[in-house]
DNA sequence: TAGAATATTGAACAGTTATTCATTGTTTGA
DNA sequence: TCAAACAATGAATAACTGTTCAATATTCTA
């Protein structure tokens, strides 16, 4: 680490302190609600000079999203032991990713104003009409495994959690294979999913 | 089901086109990169026609999403069977949504692009860098599942598939945690997440 | 300390697009 | 057949906001 002249190292925390407004503004409103104005008035600066800064508002949402990848990728590098087994390791890494998210709140909120699509004007009957809707489906992943537990097909836990798992691993095949080529089906995977969501990873099951 | 007359029925055939239109257009493009003029084009309707059947662009998303979700919740219904034991349940829901998906591409393709977040005009270095480090990320789950391999404590399988898989539920988890109210701490629900990674849902693990 | 270099400012610009509505076209029923 | 009701049209409107740049302020250097 070469020292910085005081010129450089200035430069470089007006534009911490830029890039912190803005991710204290995308985390109130999303990206695609915020203005580069209000980031200007949150950061204290003006808007001509933001832009002295970062080329344009997407460089915010990439900069931001890089610098936070490259800390997370330390913290787990450092932070999940080298020496340990594949077990432990599994959960320090679950652990860790954990407590950098409650540590950047902030950030991560970014994603779920994303995913909320519209950031409409509230009291919207349609709105509470989707919810109602997507608890349904939700109800009744969880009403099956509280089916199981009733049969004794399943260990006794929170079939919240357990209906939330599976949800997560449905979403995410099911988002890859709508992202990227999709070769062979995804339906193909649906015993893939159950087999690791009823008996584990772990050898001997 | 009332027999309807012909305008009636004209008017619901129409209302129909226009959604299908809009349901293609914003496959392609995403909710917010698409304009009301484009969904006009693709329908063959004049703009001012689509405000008769539409109050606006944010009815378009939430009357798509309410419709297909409730044709996959009536396709649950009808298609797991009542009478089944809870673990061929489990596999007969996870199969039918993602047929149902599979039906459905382009409502779903939606989604793969509003979690782009930026619709960016590509040649974009800043692009690149973030899915090299998003890589990295993934690539550091999977070898520690493959270290489980070597080591021989998990069951042999595609190392890709369970990073995937554990990721969908970290994701999910994060998710749910920064959504709601975040009472307990993220963090607590690691070992819960590990656990049924490693040793799944079923009684007798 | 003067003048050059550097940094900041925010009003003005330019592009975009959701929505409206006066006009035009079509259907209906007597 | 005709006029009243209904439906479709798309140019015009209005609001928003990312970005620029000439003017102003500050810092640096000799």
């Amino acid at each position: 680490m070469e020292k910085l002249s005081r010129k450089e190292r200035e430069y470089r925390t007006r534009r911490e302190e830029i890039l912190k407004a803005a991710e204290s503004v995308f985390a109130q409103k999303g990206f695609h609600n915020s203005t580069v104005a209000e980031i200007a008035k949150e950061s204290e600066f003006a808007i001509g000079t933001i832009y002295q800064f970062f080329k344009n508002k997407e460089e915010f949402y990439y900069i931001m999203m890089i610098e936070k990848f490259d800390l997370l990728y330390s913290t787990l590098l450092t932070g999940v032991g080298k020496n340990i087994k594949c077990l432990e390791k599994l959960l320090c890494l679950v652990e860790i990713v954990f407590a950098f998210i409650e540590g950047n709140v902030d950030f991560f909120k970014i994603f779920t104003w994303e995913l909320n699509v519209l950031n409409s004007n509230m009291n919207n009957k349609l709105k509470d009409q989707l919810v109602a809707k997507h608890f349904a489906y939700i109800k009744l992943i969880s009403d099956t495994i509280k089916e199981g537990f009733q049969e004794g097909v399943l260990k006794k836990g929170n079939a919240d959690d357990l209906s939330t798992a599976l949800l997560g691993m449905m979403n995410i095949f099911s988002f890859n294979w709508i992202y990227n080529q999709r070769q062979d089906s995804l339906k193909s995977k649906a015993p893939i999913i159950v087999n690791l969501f009823l008996n584990g990873a772990i050898r001997g099951n």
